[in-house]
DNA sequence: GCAAAAGTGTTCACTTTACACCCATGT
DNA sequence: ACATGGGTGTAAAGTGAACACTTTTGC
């Protein structure tokens, strides 16, 4: 939403676009520069932050809202998205009253205030989605309503709106359970990326230290990357070697489930 | 639901103690003589059958209406239970006109015909949750407009209702991923099994041989069975060694997710 | 030549797998 | 005594973990 007035046809005409009483919220982690982040979003007349999300509309699939969501905040339509949780326990989303009040403040901006059976007022699960993104690929999308946006660190994640604090620990469990299982990677690196890359990437995300040797013995011997014959330059130092992703080995692991990791 | 008058009340009134386009299904898995089965019910008027399921009440949180619901349907309460997928893509739950004569087949039984803008008749989202039963335990419940319930073996579930077919192989999946990373085990055996038991337990839900000495091997070096020194009398052959889990070791695994299996 | 980062192989310990014979029980 | 199912140990292979020195590069 761009101008106030979509704000005002989203507020008082939504519920005939839009399902009422859930929502989508998504996880959207960037890696960069050895930090794993998480895009927050501030709305105006808001302290905290949330996490970006939106609603299911009544003729499109959970799936295609899910990637048209995404698709809208960051611009990226290939990009690996997954389901992991809906949330519909939090004492956050049972008050109505606390709810109605967050989006009073949202909506003084376009002058608009919500009685309490206002569409957006009720209760609200929220499906979580989590994706896996390159930082740098990412362009957000201005948005009316939005003050503000954030890749922040998952370590230093400030107290947000909602339970998306929850939300976010979840997000984090199920992509480290994930990482054991499955290898992802070739959405959070760039097509040709040297190993310290993938190696870096890996202890960011799990938080653990690898053994460079047998990291690389690992994954060569899953067929997982394959190695070129280019270099990079990266200063005053030794070159690292290229590699690349074996896409069709990568998906078969995908879908089996090869323990990729030490 | 057990009177015509309590029907006539959830048709009419439901709405208003429910949350509308959200529902949550029910695939709860019982073990019995070798034999993994779920749990099926049948509708009044309905060839087709389907998984056991309800609706959220308003005022209670999402694991609670989980636990209620499994409770209500089962007699059982202590049980394992897990959120696995929230479904909202089948193209059944999209063709409200299909799902409106699947209420109406139901509900013609109480003489209710429900018009197009009925809050059952909407677009209706699943959050899909497992249990693991003992199947010994189940009383199941009888209700004003089931006709049927059956334990249906998981190699010969029928073509289901909506999109419960997919709910279950998604169960099954979930299931079995997770049985690969955690112990499950001690909701589906009575408190003293026999080593047999616990094996083909496993065999069956992962639908794999495991050689029976190191499968106990293996039970034993993770300490989640300790031997009793009594046995089962099985008629015409040795007496099994009786055993029981060792339930501080057990969910101490559970959480950090040994990897149980060989 | 030196500082910084990347490259590479071997050994040891442990875990997983494979495998076959004897024992207990009831009829 | 026999049919049926339960009990048990050992050896080989494979996998995961530990470990340190050399090479390249730019300044």
């Amino acid at each position: 939403m761009n101008t106030a007035e979509e704000v005002h046809d989203f507020v008082n005409k939504g519920h005939e676009q839009y399902l009422p009483h859930l929502s989508i919220d998504c996880v959207i982690f960037g890696y960069h520069e050895r930090q794993l982040k998480i895009l927050l979003i501030q709305h105006h007349g808001h302290e905290e932050w949330m996490l970006p999300g939106g609603f299911i509309q009544r003729h499109e699939t959970l799936t295609e809202a899910a990637y048209r969501i995404l698709a809208y905040k960051t611009g990226i339509s290939d990009l690996f998205l997954q389901q992991f949780y809906t949330f519909g326990d939090s004492a956050a989303r049972l008050n109505r009253i606390a709810i109605q009040q967050i989006h009073n403040k949202t909506y003084a901006k376009v002058g608009v205030t919500l009685d309490e059976n206002h569409w957006l007022a009720e209760r609200t699960l929220s499906i979580g989605y989590y994706a896996l993104v390159d930082y740098s690929n990412v362009v957000v999308r201005p948005e009316f309503l939005v003050d503000e946006y954030a890749w922040r660190d998952i370590s230093d994640i400030p107290a947000l709106q909602y339970d998306h604090n929850e939300i976010i620990d979840k997000a984090l469990l199920t992509l480290r359970a994930q990482l054991y299982q499955q290898p992802i990677g070739s959405n959070l690196l760039p097509e040709k990326f040297t190993l310290p890359e993938v190696h870096d990437l890996y202890e960011t995300i799990l938080g653990r230290r690898f053994d460079r040797r047998n990291f690389r013995k690992k994954l060569l011997a899953l067929g997982l990357i394959r190695q070129l014959n280019e270099q990079r330059k990266i200063g005053p130092h030794r070159s690292p070697n290229l590699y690349e992703f074996d896409l069709d080995n990568y998906h078969r692991a995908l879908n089996e489930g090869a323990a990729l990791v030490l």
